[in-house]
DNA sequence: CAGCGAAGTAAGTACTTACTTACAATTAAT
DNA sequence: ATTAATTGTAAGTAAGTACTTACTTCGCTG
């Protein structure tokens, strides 16, 4: 049976639909900037009806972001990065890292720009994927860092600074393609994450022990 | 004479205050989240004197980062960055690059979010501000990198990836720090900095063969 | 097929929004 | 002091805003 055009839906599909028309609006227009008729309208419904699955406009927010907390991100995270801590490949994390960041912005850019809108506007759910998501690997990948220095294979330096170097470069390389629209960079995705694994990589290990020699900069006391 | 509290101002000086209190609530609640009887209320006049001023919100918001675009940056990019250019100096560009991008987040972090809020929500000034400014910078960077990996000084690649490369770590850390609240990292600026220079050089130049400490004066005709 | 609960809507409510209008207070030049 | 311009305000307006209410329509199960 073909649904009609003004089919009427079962609570939970209809749920899931206008969550998807908010996000789609919140992503472009930011929470303050969609107006609940808006999005009744980008699901071809009646305001009222937002109001039936959500009691207010907050919640719908918050529905989204609990909705997309829980599949997404950190398992992934995990699984990649694990194997690589527990065989000290630096190589393979950091490009696990590079990879994971910019795949995200592409596999789901409404999202990104869901994430940054919301730090931006303060929205505790933010501040929430922020403390249950990001410092939690962050915390993690410091901890595997400060080992690997401690083993002498990478540089002296705060531990997070090494995390931010590799991660920046990806979330950065990321949102200014993605959401600003950067197109001056001509090389594909994974040429990109080849190269900052690359960079970083000689940027932070330290060659093997007979090249000692290795002067650089001894004023690297503090 | 001490000013009374209700005091009259002249036109250029209530224009001055208006603009400031409209910089500290565009940058914390974006343009659509902020009404124009907060700033008023923000400056301590009626919300009339706005309209008095400024004919519309948008434009006020246009004036906002009209005044604040000139004076900004763009000399500061181009009298630090060109010596270091001239002379071939990788390090020092890399150097100025993470320390003008982090100075700026720490010395009007109000303007940073402002210019996020406005790339997010699409107002053409923002991208009037990276047409004007960030992309020339920009070029004239991977100009210089492009002439340094034809001299074999640096490795080959997308010569836009290398700025975004230590631009990017720049501007993730100052974002997180800055913006996100990121506590997590205890170095001064100025040792991350000083990491994020390190990193890169070391990531993306080329030793040269022979000596493997001043190739300072390889190969530099033009 | 009757009837009941769930899905949907038209038309509100009370309040806020950006922006105006009509007028008053202050200043500076004549 | 008398102007004339400038700076300010109280009190609007029309068009939104999030959210409600009273009511209709559908689909299912006994």
């Amino acid at each position: 049976m073909v649904k009609p055009v003004h089919a009427r839906m079962p609570a939970d599909e209809r749920r899931v639909q206008l969550l998807d028309a908010a996000v789609d609006l919140f992503s472009r227009k930011g929470f303050g900037g969609t107006t609940t008729k808006e999005i009744a309208a980008a699901a071809g419904v009646n305001e009222a009806v937002i109001f039936r699955h959500f009691a207010t406009k907050q919640q719908l927010y918050t529905a989204i972001l609990d909705h997309r907390l829980q599949k997404a991100g950190k398992t992934e995270w995990l699984a990649t990065t694990k194997e690589c801590m527990e065989r000290g490949d630096d190589e393979g994390l950091f490009r696990a890292i590079a990879k994971i960041i910019i795949h995200a912005h592409r596999a789901d850019p409404k999202f990104e720009r869901l994430m940054l809108y919301s730090g931006l506007e303060g929205h505790e759910l933010a501040s929430m994927h922020h403390r249950q998501m990001s410092l939690p690997i962050f915390d993690m990948l410091r901890q595997y860092v400060r080992r690997r220095q401690r083993d002498g294979a990478l540089r002296q330096c705060d531990p997070g600074l090494i995390i931010v170097a590799i991660a920046g470069m990806a979330q950065h390389y990321a949102m200014m393609t993605e959401i600003f629209g950067l197109r001056e960079i001509t090389a594909s995705d994974d040429d990109v994450v080849e190269t900052f694994t690359c960079i970083v990589l000689d940027g932070v290990r330290i060659k093997s022990r007979k090249t000692a020699t290795v002067k650089k900069k001894a004023a690297k006391k503090r």
